[in-house]
DNA sequence: GAGCTCACG
DNA sequence: ACGTACGTGAGCTCC
């Protein structure tokens, strides 16, 4: 039996928009994002349906409609973004090269035509489904035609099916009624009015009774409620207006036969689709395809790279013979060295089979700009400092697109010359750094690629630095960052193996003692580690009440757990147990795998992972060494200075409510911070209306509750949640702080007024976050991008002037020759390895260039603690 | 590889 | 009415 697809081509459209960021553009700057979501969701129905006839339906734009007319007529017509509308075009032609048939008609909106079509299609006896984003054509659902609507859940999507019976299972209605519905309750996205005061339950209340409206009007005077029935008295045309406007018409004078929209597969998977593919920059669709790989080469080459043998001597002689002021590098580590490398030169790519490349910053005239692709994986190997004249490109696009997952070369070579090029994974194989096993010609390749995109971006990127204000945070803050990660990174930290192990065998036995505890409480074995496993236990076997839910069943966090601890004597254990074996597999037996030969431990300082601009560390984290628990921080004691050295540890005071303070420019919070320590002392009397003697530690712990709250982008759920009160309490105490502090609600707002605005937000210095988010229909997507909003530029700040710290806390050891030497950053803390005849200068040191990292109007103030291990230098 | 849980700021 | 705090990384289970 024939297939017909039916796409809301707009619908499609507006969704991919919305739900993918604008940063997506093609080589030519031609947003993709729209085409992206729609190409998505395409490829999968068509995988699933496989249709032998797609039609897309398309408005026309002419404020000639039905909800144009009235848009106008409210004076609130707007048109399509200009960065959706150029994509409209483009998927008409990619649909084109599909074969596939496009359809607009002046004086009809694309769900007219939908609905027609989906009426010839049936009486053609096709099976027939609707894919549209747009919850309206429910109305169009029978017993035969399947309205598909898709849904991102947790960053997943999955497509809602709807016949006639869902309809009515979901919304009480049938699709028929469904349209009595929308005459009374409007629908604000589509400008249909509706009637007001009536939302979507009192509309399927009154239409599950009457099914027309005209039924509800012939029997006003016992509708309810009240207000429905007032409001619905004395709006009598506009519900009936309504419905007319959301009525879907079935009986368009289509010109075109429904069986001329037949497609075939080898259409939609055609080498000249994937080409058009490359050629808008739409990367992530080309895995779809499955071509010969001599045709996809043939399209990938579009740089065309024949790199040259040359002797490392004449390429340096080369190098400063020629007219060029940058040169770009490309070379693996492979076991820890660097056995040649490529350069690319003006259109040439050079290959050394030497390792004398590592000399090239040396011998080549100092005006020349040598550019990198993830530069601090090289310093070590070609002994560069931040004076030697270096770009580095990923540290750079970093600045340019926060969002993006990875800066390697085909990321950056797409992004900003517009050139798709085979990627490391596909050159290299799956899991393979060795340049044995991938194979000498996917070696000079890849390594060509990487010289050519490092030098012919440069240029490019500086441009978009430049145009974003971000040249500035480049040149004095992430570039000198680069080179203070690679020093704290080589260095490392040491740790007394020793006291780990011992550690690690006090709790082993604790382990073994609680699982057998808990398995006799239990009644049988069970793997404690699975939460399925667990939940089964708890709330099947022993009948606790379960609160939360997860996707795949009942919660067991400790939030949950908490509650039920006097419960059940087995919830204490299995906390306990939780806690304890985290601290074995992760702390204990996850820092001893990583301690290196020389008794320390080398974690890699990651600049270009987070949204907001600070840190991350990896290979292991020790940004997340425990020190809540007194348990925990006994890992701490394991780490200890080398021979002849101490700790010195800094951490910022407060310093994300400070920033926050500082830049919303409220009196009442800079002079809190300026007249004592206690900040949230100090909240609570101002916001509960006590005197600062008078709070008790409850007051007290309420506002700091508060004070988190507000800098994460306040909601009173999060609030009533964190402290365990109600949502009406929570919003009480939000309240009152808005009203003590008052420009701090004036700041927050304007955050997100200017986010909406401009689609990103900036810190201090510069750093710009785009939140996507906030263009979202989904409204838990929106919230979540009005809470980043606020919270970014505060976090973001916070991170940038901890790295302008870090940069003159390094710089100043430098200078002055000392031994002592910076180690670890902890987001608001800073810790050195000091040197015992040097602790008193290093302290000084260090509190002098971390308060006056930058001047802010709020002065900054750090606490400075030393001591022979990391748990005694807190 | 995704989902859950939990360690940190 | 929607379902929630912001930013990370690692280890475990289970498909």
């Amino acid at each position: 039996m024939s297939k017909l697809l039916l796409i809301d081509g707009n619908s499609i459209m507006n969704r991919g928009y919305y739900a993918l960021p604008k940063t997506l553009t093609s080589a030519e700057g031609l947003h993709t994002n729209a085409l992206l979501g729609f190409l998505n969701i395409f490829y999968k129905i068509y995988g699933e349906e496989k249709p032998s006839n797609i039609i897309v339906a398309f408005d026309v734009h002419q404020p000639t409609f039905r909800h144009e007319v009235y848009k106008e007529y409210k004076g609130t017509r707007h048109g399509m973004d200009p960065e959706l509308k150029e994509q409209m075009p483009v998927i008409k032609e990619i649909l084109g090269i599909m074969n596939i048939k496009c359809v607009e008609m002046g004086g009809f909106e694309a769900d007219d035509i939908i609905g027609t079509y989906s009426r010839l299609g049936e009486a053609e006896g096709m099976e027939v489904s609707i894919l549209s984003g747009d919850r309206d054509l429910l109305q169009l659902a029978t017993d035969n035609i399947l309205v598909r609507i898709p849904k991102t859940k947790a960053g997943q999507t999955t497509v809602e099916n709807y016949y006639a019976k869902d309809v009515e299972e979901e919304y009480g209605v049938t699709p028929i009624e469904f349209i009595e519905m929308k005459g009374l309750m409007g629908d604000t996205s589509d400008n249909i009015p509706g009637v007001q005061g009536i939302g979507p339950k009192t509309a399927a209340n009154i239409i599950q009774k009457y099914h027309t409206i005209e039924a509800v009007l012939e029997d006003i005077e016992n509708v309810k409620p009240d207000k429905a029935r007032k409001n619905l008295d004395a709006e009598r045309e506009m519900a009936l207006f309504s419905r007319d406007l959301a009525t879907i018409k079935l009986d368009v004078d289509v010109a075109m036969n429904v069986n001329e929209s037949k497609v075939t597969e080898a259409d939609i998977y055609s080498t000249d689709v994937y080409n058009t593919f490359l050629r808008y920059g739409l990367r992530s669709l080309l895995k779809k395809f499955d071509l010969k790989s001599d045709d996809k080469e043939q399209i990938e080459s579009k740089i065309d790279i024949n790199p040259i043998n040359i002797s490392y001597r004449e390429l340096v002689k080369k190098i400063n013979s020629s007219n060029e002021n940058h040169i770009g590098i490309g070379l693996t580590v492979i076991n820890d060295g660097v056995f040649g490398g490529a350069v690319s030169l003006k259109d040439e790519v050079y290959i050394i089979n030497s390792p004398e490349i590592t000399d090239i910053r040396k011998d080549v005239d100092s005006n020349i700009a040598v550019s990198f692709i993830s530069l601090k994986e090289f310093i070590k190997h070609f002994d560069l400092t931040a004076d030697d004249n270096l770009f580095d490109c990923s540290v750079a696009s970093y600045l340019i697109d926060p969002l993006a997952n990875n800066y390697n070369y085909s990321f950056i070579a797409s992004h900003f010359l517009g050139a798709e090029l085979e990627d490391e994974k596909l050159l290299m194989g799956k899991d393979s750094v060795n340049m044995f096993s991938f194979g000498m010609d996917n070696y000079r390749k890849l390594i060509s690629y990487m010289a050519y995109t490092a030098n012919h971006s440069m240029d490019k990127i500086k441009e978009k630095l430049d145009d974003l204000g971000e040249m500035e945070l480049y040149k004095d803050v992430e570039y000198p960052v680069i080179f203070v990660l690679d020093s704290m990174e080589r260095i490392g930290v040491n740790i007394e193996k020793g006291m780990l192990v011992e550690y690690g065998k006090e709790l082993d036995v604790r382990i073994k003692e609680m699982s057998s505890k808990i398995y006799e409480l239990a009644g049988e074995e069970f793997n404690i580690n699975s939460p399925k496993q667990l939940g089964v236990i708890l709330f099947e076997k022993l009948g606790l009440k379960s609160g939360k839910k997860t996707k795949s069943g009942y919660s067991t966090n400790v939030d949950v757990l908490n509650k039920l601890r006097d419960d059940h004597e087995i919830i204490p254990l299995i906390l306990e147990y939780r806690s304890v074996t985290k601290l074995r597999s992760t702390y204990v037996e996850g820092l001893i795998d990583s301690i290196k030969s020389d008794g320390r431990i080398h974690s890699k300082f990651n600049q270009t992972v987070t949204a907001t601009g600070r840190l991350s560390s990896t290979e292991p984290n020790l940004q997340n060494i425990p020190t809540r628990t007194a348990e925990g921080r006994e890992i701490r004691k394991s780490f200890v200075p080398s021979e002849g050295y101490t700790f010195v540890d800094a951490d910022y005071s407060q310093i994300e409510l400070r920033v926050m303070a500082a830049v919303s420019e409220d009196t009442s919070l800079i002079d809190a911070f300026s007249s004592s320590k206690d900040i949230h002392a100090i909240t609570a009397s101002q916001v509960f209306d006590v005197p600062v003697e008078e709070v008790t530690p409850g007051l007290r712990r309420r506002a700091k509750a508060v004070n988190f709250g507000i800098i994460y982008g306040i909601s009173s759920f999060g609030l009533g949640e964190d402290l365990g009160i109600s949502r009406k309490e929570a919003k009480e105490y939000i309240d009152k702080y808005f009203a003590t502090y008052g420009r701090v609600k004036e700041y927050l707002d304007s955050c997100v007024e200017t986010a909406k605005e401009t689609g990103v937000v900036k810190t201090l210095y510069g750093r710009i976050r785009p939140i996507p988010e906030l263009k979202s229909s989904n409204f838990m997507q929106r919230s979540f991008g009005e809470r980043v909003a606020m919270n970014s530029p505060i976090q973001g700040t916070a991170a940038d002037i901890i790295k302008i710290a870090m940069i003159k806390v390094y710089d100043e050891l430098k200078k002055r020759g000392l031994k002592s030497r910076l180690i670890l950053q902890i987001h608001d803390e800073l810790l050195i390895e000091t040197a015992l005849d040097e602790v008193d200068e290093v302290k000084e040191l260090l509190r002098d260039n971390m308060e006056n990292a930058v001047e802010l109007a709020v002065p900054l103030y750090v606490d400075v603690h030393t001591g022979d291990s990391l748990y005694d230098a807190k």
